[in-house]
DNA sequence: GTCTATATTTCGATAGAC
DNA sequence: GTCTATCGAAATATAGAC
């Protein structure tokens, strides 16, 4: 019951935005009441959380395939394969990621009330401190932005605009994109 | 006033976000009372229409200019100007795009009640006919969709990654990553 | 134009029965 | 685990004086 909740709130919360979706319209959807939701989650925010911590377990793996390596700049020749895996979670998990982009501030005062701060390690904080890393050239770490960039602002709008077309095609084609942007990086001082 | 209560007004969404930001904050900190607010504006939509029609008209004249080709195909030889203007845009009105981008859904319910339909012919979905356009290639199309969210994912979280970087140091290393990633486009069928 | 009230609504959250 | 009923808080919005 608690995965059937966080699915409909997945739902609702994409529709209206978490803060204008309300528990009554949720518990409506699950064929429930509001009062039956506060048995599972104590406050509407951790609703927001659990779905954040799915987030959160999507990129863990890849990040720390980066983490484990022992010079930090062997991060460029892996990088194409977390681009990769990048596209591949998204695609299978809009919704999510759709979420987390259309609600930046709601998930921003998550993280200040969140008492577990210890273990979680944000992924959002990992990945900047891979982009400030100053062993790392700034033409790269900016081209490594892009890239990220490239990928969500391609696929997160993509039922939209290239709703038409297979998504293995879009993907193929945002490999390449994202090649040619990483590949003459390393050509540069 | 009614422009300082918009600047204003643009700092507190940005602060808590659209929906947790309250017309009190607001008043406070321009030193007057909430009803005050309601002798400028009827609602506090209205204030944030305002808001987005400050970034429509940044937005306008780059894609007239687009708009104006005869062969839509010409786009493409426009395409570096209008990212080089995206990217001044960008940075020299920082706040009115995160704030668009971090309240998707706010914007989005605005356009439902929006009442002028007819004449604002919305940014958002000229950008979206341009990247739909079947006269040009899908493989082109993806590269412009990518070219987009590099800039705007580039320089939106800018000020926490390239902070302590010159804006027109960065500018310039992103004017070079879109050059690649659009140059080669062309080689292709 | 700005103020002091106050009306109205909606929502998150709780208490206690079943 | 789910229900009914209700509380309390906060916000938008309004009425009318100055």
């Amino acid at each position: 019951m608690r995965e059937r909740i966080l699915d409909t709130a997945l739902e609702v919360f994409n529709e209206h935005g978490y803060d204008k979706a309300s528990l009554r319209e949720i518990a409506e959807r699950l064929g429930v009441t509001k009062a039956a939701l506060y048995y599972h989650f104590e406050r509407k925010e951790d609703i927001l959380l659990q779905l954040h911590l799915r987030l959160h377990a999507l990129g863990r793996q890849a990040l720390d395939r980066l983490k484990d390596l022992d010079d930090p700049r062997d991060g460029l020749a892996a990088w194409p394969g977390l681009i990769d895996h990048l596209i591949d979670e998204i695609t299978n998990n809009r919704d999510l990621f759709l979420l987390h982009q259309r609600n930046h501030n709601a998930f921003e005062q998550l993280q200040d009330t969140e008492h577990h701060r210890a273990d979680h390690d944000d992924l959002e904080e990992r990945m900047e401190r891979l982009l400030t890393d100053p062993t790392i050239p700034l033409a790269q770490r900016v081209r490594m932005a892009c890239s990220i960039g490239a990928v969500m602002g391609t696929l997160m709008r993509g039922s939209e605009i290239f709703g038409d077309v297979p998504a293995t095609e879009v993907a193929e084609l945002l490999r390449d994109a994202v090649h040619d942007l990483m590949g003459t990086a390393a050509a540069r001082p």
